[in-house]
DNA sequence: AATGAATGAGTGTTCATTCAT
DNA sequence: GATGAATGAACACTCATTCAT
């Protein structure tokens, strides 16, 4: 196994473990012995606790961007493409529970404003999604012609606020069908024609 | 100023320390710190960490359960009494943030079965609250006559199924919305006459 | 060096500051100090300071028992076998004079019924080794045939009784005489033949 | 109860826990707690835990030097009165368990080079009662002159090291034996006439 | 790459001591 | 005289981190 798959292998289990014991309780010997390895070899990944811990979280976040990425590909309507994209961002973390638990208790991971955002490229990578969709959709005609940055800009904020009020907040459905409407709204707003776009119920 | 009112003051103290910064990662010298104390000082009040976050816990929980109580008594009808327990009791997490973290992060504090209860006086508390008012109300002929102590018993588990469906699976409004329908039910199928019970909503 | 001599160094190293300090007064860093270690790294070879403590005497205990058997080992008359361990078991207290005074400041270490002996197997051993003793005194017509397990039991609880009284209740030199004294009686008792054994007084 | 009457059942008290806990492990709540007054008062009667201790074994030595002082004075016969003094003063230990458990634990406590002496007062009574002895027992022409502050000096010194021989190096009745022999050959050596001296076995 | 061993900073806990009341 | 409360130094124990092999 090459190096990199056995690090995957490692945030793996250090994301249940983290998401089950939190960051103190958990230890570099719990990770490391549900890998059977010795605690000393996971410096050898990482370069202290906190870096482990980012790295894993990372994973996490780009493995719910990735989600996200292959339900937006599998449509080919770029209309149909937007919706997937606000939708399936919204719902992976009731999927997650690992992941969903570890923003619970660390709730500045998912951070609004990219200023302070731990994981930059992360938040840039969703950011450039939503820009691309809007940018193709205005080249097929489909969406309006509008600011893309702003544009991109205020659909990440808002997914990120809703992300907030879902989990965080404890709003939870409810939150989320908000979240549809709003997303129909917007969607509306964008649209060149005015064919009411509409969002099955998953 | 009396021992005792120093050990609320303690207890409110560690309350939000404990839910800042989680259980192990508070230590007993911060929660000393933010009141002008020494760690060692602490332990005239506790017996260790342990006893001191079920002491503080425990206290978190009795103020619930006093705001629940003075609510039901500003009631004079019965029915409103049960209709008023039955809300404030799920409503009031969602105003005392530092009680809800601390939940969150622990969630068998809210346990529904009472033999797993670690503060079991509060959870029988919440239980005769509720039997009283039921025989209150077949006394005054509002309600059937029931078995009160197994109508009281689903009535609290119900309350603890829906703290957990509304704070802790993050179901948030929608679950409380159930919650009052459900109740409503439970309500009409009590009443003796078959004049339905309407809950306003809050 | 492996592991476990490095482990039996620090027990010889715990053994002598338990001895001087005293369980309590002595700490971990006094011990690791005098090893040129710190007391972090003791926790490497113990779980804790009872567990060290606990190992430490219990090394002691059987390097009593060893030099027992060492000293057995060099006669071949059986009759003389169980002489010697007789005598040598009571007398080696004298010579180590750390674990005399661990035993000393904690008399339960050296606990006559096995039920409440905290290092059971090293009572088994010490009265397995008077069992075989006996069983080959008798193969080899030498001692009567008696209830083996009997008599060891009986034969180790004397011993344990002459331990205290000579170490702990302070009756010295009478009361190893006196122990001298039973044991020949017994040993007349248990030879075959009316030849009466003669202990030399060391 | 006057103020030293009430110091006298502390120091009683501190003696049993000293005895049984030992001195680090015996805490000054323990001994204020078995007198029904808390840590805090204690402080009234001593300046700190080492004081507390340092009386408790001062009044404890009192106690055997008094007990030996009463034993001489029933005696008539100036000889018998310094074949008491030396007896009694041996055996004492062996019928105040709390004391002797004290000096096991603390042999320093009976030092006998007056310079180390802790309790040097304590030391020069013993040494004066012996002296006052001899110079008696010279002027009734019983005894030899000698100089009376050496060999007064020398009986002290052979009581130190038979207390050691006998409780702490656990020699026990041999020890006592012998001591019992070398009392009376000093005794003959005293005596003015050559009637030899008899000791009692007690 | 992996590990056994060591380290030291951090934290919970105890307890002698102090002091205002 | 007595006490409740507070203090801080000491100590057991944990664990992230380092490193020689």
């Amino acid at each position: 196994m090459d190096s990199q798959s056995k690090l995957n292998q490692i945030l793996d289990a250090a994301l249940k473990t983290f998401a089950y014991y939190g960051y103190r309780q958990a230890t570099m010997e719990q990770i490391a012995g549900s890998l059977g390895m010795t605690k000393g070899s996971l410096y050898f990944y990482c370069s202290n606790k906190e870096d482990l811990y980012n790295k894993t979280v990372a994973q996490a976040l780009l493995r719910w961007q990735e989600r996200v990425r292959e339900a937006v590909e599998k449509e080919q309507d770029i209309v149909q493409k937007l919706v997937t994209l606000a939708i399936k961002s919204n719902e992976y973390l009731s999927e997650d529970d690992d992941l969903r638990t570890i923003i619970i208790n660390d709730p500045q991971i998912q951070s609004i404003t990219p200023a302070e955002d731990r994981y930059p490229n992360i938040g840039t990578a969703s950011y450039n999604m939503i820009k691309q969709i809007l940018e193709q959709g205005a080249a097929e005609k489909k969406f309006k012609m509008v600011d893309f940055e702003h544009a991109a800009g205020f659909l990440y904020s808002i997914h990120c606020m809703f992300v907030v009020k879902t989990y965080l907040k404890a709003e939870g459905q409810s939150a989320q069908e908000m979240y549809r409407t709003g997303i129909e709204l917007i969607l509306n707003g964008l649209l060149a024609e005015k064919t009411p776009a509409v969002i099955q119920p998953s």
